[in-house]
DNA sequence: GTCTATAGGCAGATAGAC
DNA sequence: GTCTATCTGCCTATAGAC
């Protein structure tokens, strides 16, 4: 426990998850290096094998964090807002939070690279997304019953919709648009929910 | 004109561009190799370089021929059907067969390697996405008109979130679900725009 | 935990023969 | 147009000293 308790200076390994976090989320799995990460921290890459085995590894690591945040992230909003509309607009603003300096969703931009993935990569990232849409289902399902929501297939084909639109959002707005777009296309798509 | 009258052998360079384009819509730009090409067309990778310089204007040249053909069946729909939603179910079916066969958008797949592309690729996938953009807004707009359709927001707005939401449904669909999950996504999604 | 040194492989690319 | 041969560079990864 006493590692844990707010360290004033982060160890090497949670400061090597970030790197790699936000380089995966801007140049993708295949777009980056143990040497850029190696560089970025000032240590040399046999250092880095020292504390990840291998980059699958780390790829492993990055997204058990990743979807460990994600997680506590919803529970929060379970626990602080009422509301299913509110949670859906708490949810989409965890991607706009995302969006912001250039970051497409680690998940999203693993989907992408899904093929040239290892296993238990590809796993973990079908995991994350299975468990948002699970989340999604019983907030939209909850929003159905209190009438803050009204839908017109299941709670689950409505989840499916949000996931796939936010996703796709950020992909392209990575591209063009930005954020300004990135919000257009989500406040329309839980529109799409509002009674 | 003789050369491109339906010849019986593709060339080389064709040949090539279908074996890459395969690659890049599985695998991604950064996940395949002039090696990976040469292979399987069973000539050297200093051939390749005959017919393309390098990796890159193989990638401008695959975006080009992809676009190329998108807009091609995007004129023929608007030249063999009439109506605003049966128009926009045919563009939903352009993206149901490029799914099949476990192909990401070439396009989609290559916004989420943007950062990691050189200049000329990225902006001709902007192109892409414009032009996509443009024609959707067209049919909506049309579909407003004569009541096929009926929206909120502008056609402009609607049709960002088609685009979104369909390569978001695609990127998805290939870690789990699949044509289905596409499928029930894309309906639920043109069924916002109906009346 | 971090280093230097280095292995072994694959990447994209070029020269020059046929 | 296609080949063989080759280059240079980067990649992941390991051995072993400190």
């Amino acid at each position: 426990m006493a590692s844990s308790s707010s360290p004033k200076t982060a160890s090497t390994a949670e400061r090597t998850l970030d790197v790699a976090e936000l380089l995966v989320q801007v140049r993708g799995f295949n777009g980056f290096s143990y040497a850029d990460v190696a560089r970025e921290l000032d240590i040399s890459t046999a250092s880095l094998h020292y504390h990840f085995p291998g980059k699958a590894a780390l790829g492993e690591a990055l997204i058990a964090r990743y979807s460990t945040r994600f997680a506590s992230a919803l529970e929060r909003i379970d626990r602080e807002i009422t509301g299913a509309r509110a949670k859906l607009d708490a949810y989409v603003s965890i991607y706009s939070g995302v969006l912001r300096g250039n970051r497409m969703c680690l998940c999203g931009i693993l989907a992408a690279e899904y093929e040239t993935l290892p296993e238990p990569m590809r796993e973990a990232v079908t995991r994350f997304f299975e468990d948002n849409e699970s989340w999604l289902t019983s907030v939209i399902a909850q929003g159905q019953t209190d009438g803050g929501l009204s839908i017109s297939g299941t709670p689950s084909d409505a989840s499916q919709m949000i996931l796939s639109g936010l996703e796709g959002a950020m992909l392209i707005a990575r591209t063009y648009g930005g954020i300004t777009r990135f919000q257009s296309s989500a406040s329309r798509l839980l529109e799409t929910l509002t009674p």
